[in-house]
DNA sequence: GCTAAATTCAAACGCCCGTTTAAGTCAATG
DNA sequence: CATTGACTTAAACGGGCGTTTGAATTTAGC
């Protein structure tokens, strides 16, 4: 009578057809990037995804684990990618060391992609800015535990900036998360601000801006005490 | 039988005791800065400040008017202390341009400098990167539209960096606010990232990190188109 | 010290929430 | 072709929500 209630890790178990879960994924993913958790309902939800009010509970067992399958989906997705462009990168290094510019679009340029692109991951990163302040606590400490991909980014960073104590790097990544975060948060205020001037709308223009504010940043002096 | 209900303007009016209303406010900042809006109940909201349940609608009028009073309060201390360092700051160039860096300080100092000082606007920094995502549209687009003084910081940073087109200060003034947020949103995972080596615990540096990188930022050499 | 307004209070209102239930549908299996 | 198990469905459940009410209480003015 149940199926994935208890964890929702099976992905294809018996037989049955995957549609409904990803349909409700799907949708979950697109309204929790336009509302926080608090403010999606389940009605609202379900309605918007075309299933069955039960759904969700009967797929992932409850709200709080939809969330956290859906967490699951994107930052897998997303990690791929980032950790693929920073191995090309070190190919293209020869075993050396990228420099510090090729390891920051490989850290920005799949979210930038995404977002322009499919409407997935764009929903995604949305997403988790949001996730942050709201839902369950199980999914917000998820959240920040999963830094094992960041880490790889601090190690080549850490090598390309040798002059960098340790935690001066860690802060400057962190500022680097912040500016990306910036693309998905706060863009109607930039348009406001710029009267319309600046938009999401050339993907080549934007990751370019950002890779140089970003490595500029990672490049300054270092000045702290 | 009602005081502030139809509008919350009203500063004094006839007499009543001020207290209760600071004291809404007070809590509703608080727990705005560690749950979002959605999640944070009345119930819970008027128990936390020592207050009966009716007290919210009988003086903010709904819990909604209570966000956009609370809104108010604090962006009107914000913005005041950041413009006074800009002007002081200009003053100081004689007529002049300020240096990047000095403008750079005038907009980060006052939000940093209270996250460590006073428990009020550490929280209204947290509070406003929340409610981005979640309450009345009508409190979202106050907070998209109350772009005014960030024109003035657009405007010396223009000045003094002529070499670049006007759209593209205005982007990196929004990546700008992006790292600032992300003193107030992310820090967990910093600390995790880390391993607890970077923490928000010496003002001084902390200031000092998040300027050199912002202004590393806004005098990148412009490489786009 | 009385009056009238301002505020507080406990109780209730109706609504929508996440979840559960139990009957119903449907495809595959033996 | 009956049976089984996965899935869908409509309906209901208890509970917490924002808000309203009307009486009790406090405060200020004459």
């Amino acid at each position: 009578m149940k199926a994935g209630a208890d964890i929702a890790t099976d992905m294809e178990s018996t037989g049955g057809r995957q549609d409904t879960k990803e349909v409700i994924l799907d949708a979950a993913e697109k309204l929790f990037a336009e509302k926080t958790y608090s403010a999606v309902s389940l009605r609202e939800l379900t309605q918007a995804a075309g299933v069955n009010l039960a759904a969700v509970n009967y797929h992932f067992g409850s709200k709080d684990a939809l969330l956290i399958a859906l967490f699951r989906r994107g930052a897998i997705e997303l990690n791929r990618a980032r950790a693929r462009l920073l191995r090309e990168a070190e190919e293209r290094a020869g075993g050396g060391t990228p420099p510090v510019r090729e390891i920051v679009a490989a850290l920005v340029l799949p979210a930038i992609r995404y977002s322009f692109t499919s409407t997935r991951l764009a929903l995604y990163n949305q997403f988790v800015a949001f996730a942050r302040g709201d839902g369950p606590a199980e999914a917000r400490e998820m959240l920040d535990k999963e830094v094992g991909h960041l880490q790889r980014f601090a190690l080549s960073l850490a090598r390309a900036l040798p002059h960098l104590p340790q935690h001066e790097v860690y802060w400057r990544l962190h500022f680097a998360m912040g500016v990306q975060h910036s693309l998905y948060t706060d863009m109607k205020r930039l348009e406001t601000l710029s009267g319309g001037l600046c938009q999401l709308d050339d993907l080549d223009a934007v990751a370019a801006r950002v890779i140089d504010y970003v490595t500029a940043g990672l490049e300054a002096p270092y000045t702290v005490t």
